[in-house]
RNA sequence: GGCGGCGUAGCUCAGCUGGUUAGAGCAGCGGAAUCAUAAUCCGCGGGUCGUCGGUUCGAGUCCGACCGCCGCUACCA
């Protein structure tokens, strides 16, 4: 069984999680879910980034001590995170011991394999406590940070840890140019190596007078920079630098927010190179959720509240809505119209009317068991089954996730075909029992393929149609979804099991009154 | 300023190395059917393929310029 270990970026404790969080954390639960279908052993990590000037901001503003604070603020991404079904099997706070023992492992395993990379020097230059970076250039604009225009920028000149960046430059480059590291999109691809072909200045990874952080070793006066513990947290939660952190390092695939390539592609695999570890294996850039072409902004009234979004179709729908039509790659635009066509053409008409259709009729026509077919075996529907797991598959093991979405929604509205080819009412009244069986055992056939397939993207949704096709004489229990292997799924049978009345999966919305 | 991407039917987008009447889904219109969540299925798309020019027997698909969006990046007031 193959080891997956699939990290999310880690959330800034300094408010509300949106829609923005929302969509990496299902992407990167889509996948994990996925791999785990798939055979591997998935190891899923989430967390959050607790140190930095702005918690001590927030916090006080809140007036709670920062511990206090970070740990409401833990409280309440993970209350939203299980609202939305994610599935992590671990949950890093960068506050925990055991992640500053890792980051103190870490830079003292550069420092001892590779004295020159650490060194001080003195910077001078304006700091956003927003962003926990120096800013220049284009990054500032009317004197402000372009991402936190209402927050000052502070000339700050202290003298700092440095790390040696530079020097490795060529070896990241030449990473992801093999493959060996892989940074996807392609898009991001590019940017990165544009960047790195540009040449790479050194950096400052400690800061003065920060109470709130990981004191730098060998240095009681600093801390070190936020940006260089957070990075850390992948490793940290291998359970380095102990003996079998091995057994999850490297990472199998980073997801992260497309604006933060720079760290997780550039500088996060300079630092484990310095340290003699090994680069993660792929980093997966996603887009960004936008309002109507334009970012999301609560100034401009155009921030969705993610606990609104989870309720109005509930959970399982704006997971779909999310990866379907805004996408994993590239950005897209969320609106409530949207969201309400997608819910309602696809997961209500298309899925869910299939759903219960088409056990509807193996309760009426066979008295709830679904037939053994006894003429052939493959319809024209199995045929096109077999064809969309194979689709599937190809678009999620490329991480193409709506793709992977639309392949599972497109079987279903294939199922719907296959019905109005058949006409198995036809079929029932003409009493031709032996076409009926076929039909309906392949209906049942694709309905419990659909289960499988939608897994990642409708979990519980998954679960409630797989719960339908109940216990037969010659096999008790149905077993648990999750045991299911994607090789095993053109095979199943669920011939001889009885199934329940399908409820509403998907209700639609009452329309208002005119 | 540098580099890169995008601009195709009302909406979201496919269109690989140039070649029959430019496609899909959604929405809209018409029809059929009745197992189903008034759901489904079938039929219907004359859209300057951002603009102009070029290469070619032939360009949405290559080249150039321009317009409009957007991204990354740069010690540009």
């Amino acid at each position: 069984m193959a080891k997956f270990y699939v990290t999310t970026a880690i959330d800034y404790s300094n408010g509300e999680p949106h829609l923005g969080h929302a969509l990496e954390k299902i992407g990167a639960d889509c996948i994990a879910r996925y791999r785990r279908l798939a055979g591997d052993d998935v190891h899923f990590l989430m967390g959050m980034d607790e140190h930095s000037q702005s918690v001590i901001q927030a916090a006080a503003s809140a007036q709670l001590s920062p511990q206090a604070w970070v740990d409401r603020m833990a409280a309440t991404f993970a209350d939203y995170w299980r609202r939305l079904y994610c599935s992590h099997d671990d949950w890093i706070r960068t506050t925990e011991p055991r992640h500053a023992r890792a980051v103190t492992a870490l830079l003292e395993r550069i420092r001892a394999r590779h004295p020159d990379d650490l060194f001080e020097a003195e910077y001078e230059g304006l700091y956003c406590t927003g962003c926990e970076e120096f800013k220049t250039g284009a990054q500032i604009v009317n004197g402000h940070c372009i991402e936190h225009p209402t927050l000052e920028l502070i000339p700050t000149k202290e003298r700092n840890h440095f790390f040696r960046l530079s020097a490795y430059r060529d070896a990241v480059l030449e990473r992801i140019r093999s493959g060996s590291f892989a940074v996807e999109p392609e898009i991001r691809r590019n940017e990165v190596v544009r960047l790195l072909e540009a040449g790479l200045q050194d950096i400052s990874i400690s800061r003065q007078r920060q109470p709130w952080g990981i004191p730098f070793p060998g240095d009681a006066q600093q801390t070190v920079y936020v940006w260089f513990d957070a990075l850390i947290n992948y490793l940290s939660a291998t359970g380095f630098p102990d003996p079998g952190y091995e057994r999850l390092w490297p990472a199998d695939l980073h997801v992260i927010g497309k604006g933060i390539t720079r760290f997780h592609c550039v500088i996060w695999p300079a630092m484990l190179l310095a340290a003699e570890l090994a680069p993660p294996r792929r980093v997966w850039a996603h887009g960004y959720v936008q309002w109507s072409g334009a970012k999301m902004s609560k100034t401009a009234g155009t921030a969705v509240s993610l606990g609104e979004a989870i309720d109005y179709h509930g959970a399982d729908a704006l997971r779909y809505y999310l990866l379907r039509d805004v996408g994993f790659a590239n950005d897209g635009d969320f609106t409530w119209e949207r969201f309400d066509a997608r819910y309602i053409a696809d997961l209500a008409n298309t899925f869910g009317n299939l759903v219960s259709r088409a056990l509807t009729m193996i309760q009426s026509y066979r008295g709830g068991t679904v037939p053994r077919a006894s003429q052939g075996r493959a319809t024209p529907l199995d045929d096109a089954a077999r064809e969309a797991a194979v689709a599937y598959r190809r678009a999620m093991d490329g991480y193409r996730l709506e793709d992977g979405a639309a392949q599972w929604m497109d079987l279903a509205g294939r199922a719907n075909r296959y019905i109005e080819e058949t006409a198995p009412w036809k079929l029932a009244k003409a009493g031709k029992d032996a076409e009926l069986d076929q039909v309906l055992a392949s209906l049942a056939r694709t309905v419990a393929q659909l289960a499988v397939l939608g897994q990642p993207f409708v979990p519980t949704t998954a679960e409630t149609v797989w719960s339908l096709f109940g216990p037969s004489p010659a096999s008790p229990a149905p077993g648990p979804l999750v045991q299911v292997h994607l090789a095993d799924v053109s095979g199943l049978d669920v011939a001889g099991r009885q199934v329940a009345k399908p409820p509403i999966l998907f209700p639609k919305p009452r329309l208002t009154p005119a």
